[in-house]
RNA sequence: GGGAGCAUAGCUCAGCUGGUUCAGAGCACCUGCCUUACAAGCAGGGGGUCACAGGUUCGAAUCCUGUUGCUCCCACCA
């Protein structure tokens, strides 16, 4: 055994390991008849690279798996990809650019060939780095969200929701990229925190008429060819006698109307708001409650249109006719003044370009409707969110959901199947397939000749949301038999009654909302149930100084690079270490590093337990003890660590079980049995390899390699037997007395430690003590204090230093270099604490309100603390008094 | 502007319904050790008016109010 190394190399050993457990097929799971466990990926981003927020989310996911599996439970962890149609479709074009061809120019058909070459290509790579990580997903399941079964499954949601009145199409103001040409979630417009330079420009509109004006203020002064009314607040006393009146928009000279509206502020600019309905938000609202039309003059590319009506305009990019605008406004004399103003403007998350207001005809889904038991789930913890506070967050947004616009103008994603059959707003029919609508489509027209031809599917895809919300359902083939207008699945197929509800979803808050809330309202509305118990909110991986990481900073560690230098299970131990559910974590190599000695430590004990010899010497009592001892220590651990999984604390139980392996096992443990000639009694050894067997398995989940690795070397095993599916350690009645009695005896070797530290008695010179009191497990003592004996006496000896443990004492001869002076002077020091700390206990006990009030077992608790500290004190003095004082 | 949350050791965080597991853990730091498993190690140790000010209570890190400072979410005044 003197071959293997004195450092754990890691890297030597994953590779194979991993292959192993893929061979044996380890991971795979089918429905038997034992409880399932299942857990399905947040699926990452289909060409994305792993960085360092998979990291801790599949590691987590990773430990919850493989405890299940260690539970006897049936685990199963369904890997898979998301096509993030916008972040994909981006990468696609840029590829596209970079090569010389447009998107434009190549058609639809042309480009999603492309778009799946390089899903191919790339599509894999972030999935075979979780392998890396050591993740235990059943590879077989892997799923892609357009993989055909699972684009039927969005195809037919969408029209079973159409049909159920769900959706619907709207004239709607929406955010349009005018880069991409593509409309934008909320969530994927981007304001600046302190907003960007920008100018109010004070505007004269005379009064129809008259040779009065009044004065807007706008920052858009290119929109005003678009515009339909001024509105003025109605209680604004300076306007009030205009109400009613026209004005005159300024070079179109149409006339348009005052009009007295709640929104407007008086404080803000000059409380005169130009109404342009076709290009912001609450001017369209404005518009809508004063019945005002609607006057678009902005293409789709942000250039400016015919309906701006001004030639010198027309053609214009937004920003251009803006400069061009003033310049007019300036030499008409109609420019009061520019102001200089920081304005909240939104740009978009791809493009960065700002982003435009527009009306646009697009599918939304009426969330009202069908969010009411998705509130009420996590209102009454049919699921429930880890940590509890993103409750409040969640139902926030829930109460105040806004309907949710679907369609988007990419070409890669889920083709939203609508077919034109006409030029007006309503003829459209929506269908499972091209064949089913134009059935729809003669039914609609009354016309039988109507042909394929004549019909035209909608251009646009659907959010990604929009499939990956069905994620926990599809993933199972949920709606394969799905009819629609059931209302629910109907043979919902074997593998999805059996793994769904799946047991937990480990994700990110930011996508509480677009993702968590959205599966959580699909699982009630397919299956009658949440897709999951209990969703663990991991934190956002910063950097040292909390920056989130990210690629544009170049603060992320490439995670290859940190599993190559610490290990998979090293870096797997140090993203746990400091990451509470829901809490950041800022990242710092160095707890890889601990990680990385973490796992040293474990091989090292195995080296030390492999390097002794077993012969028939007799066990030592000490060692004796301590295998009670540690089989107690376990007992309560396992029951410990137990209740720790069970609330999500992973960090904490991963902490416990470092503490119990480095602390109890290695540090303790180990040093009270380790022979000093390396012959072990085959008593001992044998406890020894079970206790250390029972270690490996609740590391396991942290540290699945080198734990898989030793369980193959710390006994004789078959081929196929994997720690990964041994038996989690059982709980057991736990001996108080006993663990109470080890600690005062663990006590007592810290309190003699100490006492040699600061006298200068090294380790090697054995000490002769005596005591008037008896202590537990003296053998224990002696080994590890190297104490010869404890006499026991009737009182203190002459010449001797007492050592206090707790409300006991220890009796050293004074030897050479200690300082009477010094010590006397300590002692009187802790006597006038203990003096104090004994008056305060008392005043406490005096007070009756105290010992009426409060409960019997705490008053109780202060009468020992008065005892004790009385005994105490009783003992300081006769140590004062031994030396002399 | 609306909502939520946080503030405990140098750092990251525990501390559940007020009272012996109440001031804790890991890391960092300091001291002494290359003691034949491990210096990626061993032994020991020092660090906190629990943000601030009031209040409730016999008793407050813990409950209430206010102040300050941070964070997040939502909505976006032209």
């Amino acid at each position: 055994m003197q071959e293997l190394p004195k450092i754990y190399q890691a890297s030597a050993i994953e590779d194979a390991i991993y292959k192993t457990w893929l061979d044996n097929k380890c991971f795979a799971s089918t429905p038997d008849s034992r409880e399932a466990f299942s857990i399905v990926i947040p699926p990452p981003n289909v060409t994305g690279v792993l960085h360092m927020g998979h990291m801790l989310n599949n590691t987590i996911q990773d430990v919850l798996v493989r405890r299940a599996r260690m539970l006897g439970k049936n685990a199963v962890w369904v890997p898979g990809t998301d096509h993030a149609s916008i972040a994909t479709e981006a990468k696609v074009v840029k590829m596209l650019r970079d090569q010389g061809i447009k998107k434009s120019e190549i058609g639809r058909e042309e480009f999603l060939k492309y778009a799946f070459e390089w899903k191919d290509k790339y599509g894999g790579i972030i999935l075979d780095q979780l392998k890396k990580l050591g993740a235990s997903c059943d590879w077989d399941r892997t799923r892609f969200t357009m993989d055909p079964t699972y684009y039927n499954a969005v195809i037919k949601t969408f029209v079973d929701f159409y049909e159920k009145g769900y959706i619907y199409r709207g004239l709607r103001m929406i955010n349009w990229d005018v880069e991409a040409k593509t409309a934008l979630s909320n969530e994927e417009v981007i304001y600046s925190e302190t907003g960007e330079k920008s100018f109010l420009y004070h505007v004269k509109y005379f009064i129809e008429g008259s040779d009065q004006y009044i004065t807007i203020a706008t920052q858009r002064p290119e929109t005003i060819a678009g515009d339909v009314a001024v509105a003025v607040n109605p209680k604004d006393e300076r306007y009030k006698h205009l109400i009613g009146k026209n004005v005159i928009v300024p070079f179109v000279n149409r006339a348009i109307p005052v009009i007295a509206d709640d929104y407007v502020d008086l404080e803000f600019g000059t409380g005169c708001l130009k109404v342009t309905p076709a290009h912001d938000v609450n001017d369209y609202e404005i518009g809508q409650r004063h019945n005002l039309p609607v006057i678009d003059t902005i293409n789709l590319d942000g250039t400016m249109n015919e309906k701006a009506e001004l030639d010198w305009l027309i053609g214009l990019d937004r920003f251009e006719a803006r400069k061009v605008f003033v310049k007019k406004l300036e030499e008409a004399g109609l420019l009061i003044e520019k102001q200089d103003y920081m304005a909240r403007i939104g740009r978009s998350e791809r493009t960065n370009s700002v982003v435009e207001p527009k009306l646009s005809l697009q599918w939304f889904i009426r969330m009202k409707d069908v969010s009411a038991r998705a509130l009420a789930a996590v209102e009454n913890d049919e699921v429930v969110l880890h940590p509890s506070k993103f409750k409040n967050t969640y139902r926030h947004w829930m109460e105040n959901v806004k309907d949710w616009c679907i369609s988007r103008q990419l070409w890669w994603g889920h083709r939203i199947p609508a077919w034109y059959y006409g030029e007006g707003e309503n003829d459209f029919v929506v269908a499972l397939n091209e064949t089913e609508a134009l059935e729809k489509a003669r039914i609609a027209t009354g016309n039988a000749n109507l042909s394929l031809a004549d019909l035209k599917q909608d251009e646009d895809v659907l959010d990604t949301w929009a499939s990956s919300w069905l994620w926990p359902i599809a993933v199972f083939d949920g709606l394969e038999n799905y009819q629609i207008g059931d209302g629910k699945i109907k043979d919902v197929p074997a593998e999805l009654k059996y793994y769904y509800p799946t047991d937990v979803l480990v994700t990110a808050p930011e996508i509480l909302f677009f993702w968590v809330a959205r599966m959580i309202i699909a699982g009630y509305e397919y299956m009658d149930a949440p897709p999951f118990k209990d969703v663990y909110l991991t934190g956002i991986v910063r950097d040292k100084q909390g920056r989130k990481m990210s690629k544009s900073l170049g603060n992320s560690p490439d995670p290859l690079d940190l599993i190559e230098k610490y290990g998979a299970d090293g870096v797997r131990v140090g993203m746990l270490l400091s990451s509470p559910a829901g809490n950041d974590l800022l990242f710092d190599e160095s707890l890889c590093e601990q990680g990385r000695n973490f796992t040293n430590k474990i091989w090292n004990s195995f080296r030390l337990i492999k390097g002794w010899q077993v012969t028939d010497v007799a066990p030592t009592s000490e060692a004796l003890a301590a295998v009670n001892w540690f089989n107690q220590k376990l007992n309560k651990e396992v029951a410990n660590l137990n209740d720790l999984y069970n609330q999500f604390r992973i960090n904490e139980a991963l902490m416990a079980s470092y503490k119990l392996v480095w602390d109890d096992f290695c540090s303790t443990y180990l040093e009270i049995i380790k022979p000093k000639d390396g012959q072990i009694s085959a008593e001992i050894y044998n406890a020894t390899i079970e206790i250390f067997e029972k270690l490996l398995k609740i590391m396991h989940p942290f540290v699945p390699f080198i734990t898989e690795e030793l369980w193959k070397h710390i006994a004789e095993r078959g081929e196929k037997d994997f720690i990964m599916f041994a038996a989690w350690p059982e709980t057991a009645d736990v001996d108080q007395k006993l663990l109470a009695d080890f600690d005062l005896c663990l006590e007592t070797i810290t309190s003699l430690r100490n006492f040699r530290n600061e006298k200068g008695i090294s380790m090697r010179e054995s000490m002769e003590l005596s005591s008037t009191s008896e202590f537990p497990f003296t053998d224990v003592i002696s080994k590890l204090a190297n104490v010869s004996a404890i006499k026991l006496v009737d009182a203190k000896p002459e010449s001797t230093l007492a050592i206090r443990v707790g409300t006991k004492e220890l009796f050293a001869p004074i030897g050479q270099g200690i300082n009477i002076e010094a010590e006397i002077k300590k002692l009187e020091e802790e006597l006038a604490y203990t003096q104090g700390f004994l008056q305060s206990v008392a005043k406490k006990l005096s007070n009756e309100k105290f010992v009426q009030n409060a409960k019997p077992e705490v008053v109780e608790a202060e009468r020992k603390k008065q005892s004790d500290a009385e005994a105490r004190i009783k003992i300081i003095e006769e140590q004062l008094k031994s030396l002399g004082k």
